[in-house]
DNA sequence: GGCCGGCTTGAAACCGCTTGCAATGACGGG
DNA sequence: CCCGTCATTGCAAGCGGTTTCAAGCCGGCC
């Protein structure tokens, strides 16, 4: 159940090498020989083993792609787009799910166990000092959805989450809100700091404007559900910008259950659009992060890097914009 | 930026075999080389090519997971549950997305050439014809969420659709439905066929009940709502059995823009029990698949065809249950 | 016709690791 | 004290490819 370049070789009447030239390409072979192999080889079903020649030219075209949180819905699109993205550049990808708190130094083994020819992280909460245990390893890594850096350590592709915050405080100021809060996610995830930072930065040149933080557990629905029903034993807020659509989809719950309504009682912007978003009986009025521009970019730089190791690291971010759906007043 | 073997070997003052045969369980190697090997080993951060050694011991600790349906929530679960039971067992998954239609032979080349052990399909759309392509390519492979068979070609794990549709059948009689119809997925997936046999067939016995089936053109949530509101131009049942949770919130959501109400005018029940249909505001009643049993059962399987390749195929089905949340009347 | 240069080709070394085999050495029993 | 046994070890031959190198071949030119 193996046929090996030998096999064709001796079927074809030439030299292994001969059968390896064709197989490569910008290797020199007469059409003649070429096409005997080829002849030979599509009649033995024959196929390269991937794995053996990255033994000698150091390159498995395979990219370990790492998450932490697979039960974020916008992961189902950076691995529809991810998983795209590399099979067009004839890539593949190897899943690590860091889900349970595992050591990081394994991920590290066991990506270079298996050679992988550069990292992408794909996560907004991981610290920035995964990716740089990749790139102490050696390898060419890029952190998408990471936080933006002046003199980066490793490559970031993602978006200003500080402007995300800003652009939701400016968003509730529009609409009249005078009294907000940002409802985030875990203090620890840099995309949280940087979002509540932006949001109350916005909010510090407007003094009329009454403006607190909170912080639900973690990114899921049960925690904002939580938090909000928290913040509705007390005095809510007119309206809430969460850090996370699913933070946001769990307010809302938590609202309704409280017999208030949305956006009349309370206002709700959240971050993301998640493809659950749009759904009408939710009708969330969101931030979009460009997912597919900032995948594609991670792919590209991390093909870029593999192919000069020397590439200085890079940020790059990109804009997101406000979705206006049914959780906020309208503008006046 | 590569430490091998060799190095390790010349450092501890050992032959090759030697520091290979620490590294490789059930070799005969004496306490003290041994731990002169580990210490030169750490020292140097020595970890073995994975890769290379599959080169002799024939195995790559890489299993294909195949997906052709990234949209759909379910799918997360799975990804979850498959690379950390992946993971536990010292297994990599590697990542094949069939989304845009790409060339079954295709894959099953790719996946040959990077030598994985066996592949897990995990579809309950793709034709079996799918997996038999691994099976003939000498792959061991299991179709998860595929299709029963009683004399099946490849593994088969996951549930009996044709009980679902009967348990669907079930529980709307049992509520006293009269006018009851399938709403469906792609007429082409096995998984529709069996839902809606199943159904038919439990009501067929019932000739006070009307019942009747169409189809959406995709398990979205888009095609739900497009052909719930086909449904509702027209005399609507009383109650619809949709093919897929995500099915169900579309036409959920048309039904509520018609301004008629759930379960009031119309009940609903879905299938799978994705993780949103607990959302209060969704709240569906639906027929939960034990995802993490058939994960489990695949994984399980899958490892040991590589260990006795001359296993038979077998089929493994996982009882469902109905989850009763609040699209469906009560029971009297 | 002879010579030069470039394109093809095969032999052989090597990539990093495993493993069969034979040699070594330690150890216990007779 | 000698010998057989057995655990340990190193050598060397692969695993399935790639790649360097030198040799072979061809046509073209003088």
């Amino acid at each position: 159940m193996g046929v090996t370049l030998k096999d064709v070789a001796e079927r074809a009447g030439v030299s292994r090498s001969a059968v390896s030239r064709t197989f490569t390409d910008g290797a020199s072979v007469s059409a003649k020989t070429r096409s005997k192999v080829e002849k030979a080889a599509s009649e033995l079903g024959y196929a390269p083993n991937a794995l053996a020649s990255s033994l000698t030219t150091g390159r498995t075209k395979m990219i370990g792609l790492i998450a932490n949180n697979f039960h974020n819905p916008l992961i189902l699109e950076v691995f529809d787009l991810f998983t795209r993205g590399l099979q067009d550049r004839g890539l593949r990808p190897l899943l690590v799910n860091l889900s349970d708190a595992t050591d990081p130094a394994d991920s590290v083994r066991m990506l270079r166990q298996y050679s992988v020819d550069g990292v992408i992280v794909a996560s907004s909460t991981l610290p920035s000092s995964f990716a740089l245990a990749f790139k102490a390893a050696g390898l060419p890594v890029v952190h998408a959805f990471g936080r933006y850096a002046t003199a980066p350590d490793v490559h970031v592709v993602g978006i200003d989450n500080v402007a995300c915050g800003r652009m939701a405080a400016e968003a509730l100021v529009q609409r009249g809100y005078g009294r907000v809060a940002f409802l985030g996610g875990p203090r620890s995830a840099t995309s949280t700091q940087d979002r509540v930072a932006g949001f109350l930065g916005a909010l510090a040149g407007c003094p009329e404007v009454h403006v607190s933080a909170s912080y639900a557990s973690a990114y899921t629905f049960d925690a904002g559900r939580t938090e909000m029903q928290q913040l509705l034993q007390d005095t809510p807020a007119e309206a809430y910008f969460c850090g996370d659509d699913l933070l946001a989809v769990g307010a809302l719950s938590a609202i309704h259950e409280a017999g208030l309504s949305v956006p009349g009682d309370i206002g709700l912007i959240g971050l993301n659009d998640m493809e659950m978003a749009r759904w009408q009986m939710i009708g969330l009025t969101t931030i979009r992060q460009p997912v597919a521009q900032i995948i594609d970019a991670a792919i590209a730089l991390v093909v870029s890097t593999i192919e000069d190791p020397g590439r200085p690291p890079e940020t790059r971010l990109f804009p997101c914009r406000v979705v206006e759906r049914q959780t906020l007043r309208a503008l006046p």
